[in-house]
DNA sequence: GTAGGTGCAAATAATTTGCATTAAC
DNA sequence: GTTAATGCAAATTATTTGCACCTAC
């Protein structure tokens, strides 16, 4: 546990150094949502990752997140997510390319590993001249769970 | 053209069926939402399919649209996109499998084909345990005409 | 020292909901 | 006739912004 903890706090540390290159302050706000997503692992929202950093910090705002969370993956450090929910998700991008599945009864997401399909999905977007730099599928469906509940509910 | 909107009547036809047989209301707004979403072809949001309708019954309500979306969408008449904005989008889903790639400068979006990989989709789904209803396929990247004007930057 | 960044509170945008009224079945 | 659906306006939720102050570089 501890082992991939350091692991993460790695990916934060190393994405302080891309604020830095990228001529943007190293600031203890930004630091923190940086170590907030890459221990977190999965996706967080931008309220999960506000109350995270109340914990370390009680007076970052709200709207600091925010901005923290947009500088970030403008530069390319957090990916952006579009679940089916009303607001956004945010999790360290290592462009290693995992997707989502997504049950429409509980609710659950499970993270898979989607290389195969990203790929795919490169060879797609070229055939229409876009250089694709992020590919993010998403798919929703019925867990196993909610299937042996009732097995042929839509 | 009037051949594509005759057709695309028809869409919304089978959809007023459909409606019915659910055993909800066939009402002349979510009627009219359909038509609407069936001749854009495309995808539209909250705001743009509420600006049509008025066009024809001035007394149609926001709150109404929203409600016949979510109720077409859970019917799985309509599609729900959550494209890189701050809104989602609808489009009529004729679960054929198409899906959106977004350029991240000019704000585009291409409609491609992707039964490729809806299908690697529906076999990742299946390792996990989930019955696959849909797949959606976001890719974001730079396309041919924004590449040319500026082919290096970020 | 000086921009860029932050906190706070107020503004905006998107979406939902309560309730009285209407209309599809 | 019943009950689901609608319109309106008010409420809620998500996100952004103006501005004075602060701090990383």
């Amino acid at each position: 546990m501890s082992d991939s903890k350091s692991l993460n706090s790695d990916l934060a540390i190393a994405g302080e150094g891309r604020v830095r290159a990228a001529g943007r302050r190293v600031t203890p706000q930004r630091k923190l949502v940086l170590r907030i997503l890459a221990e977190a692992g999965g996706h967080l929202d931008a309220r999960e990752v506000y109350d995270q950093a109340r914990l370390h910090d009680r007076r970052v705002s709200l709207a600091t997140v925010y901005r923290a969370l947009h500088t970030l993956r403008d530069l390319g450090l957090v990916r952006e997510l579009h679940l089916d929910e009303e607001h956004h998700h945010y999790e360290m991008d290592g462009q290693d390319g995992h997707s989502h599945l997504v049950c429409l009864r509980c609710g659950r997401v499970v993270e898979v590993d989607s290389r195969a399909f990203t790929e795919a999905a490169r060879a797609t977007g070229e055939m229409h001249g876009f250089a694709v730099t992020r590919a993010q599928v998403e798919l929703t469906g019925t867990c196993a769970d909610c299937l042996e509940k009732a097995p042929d509910e839509r």
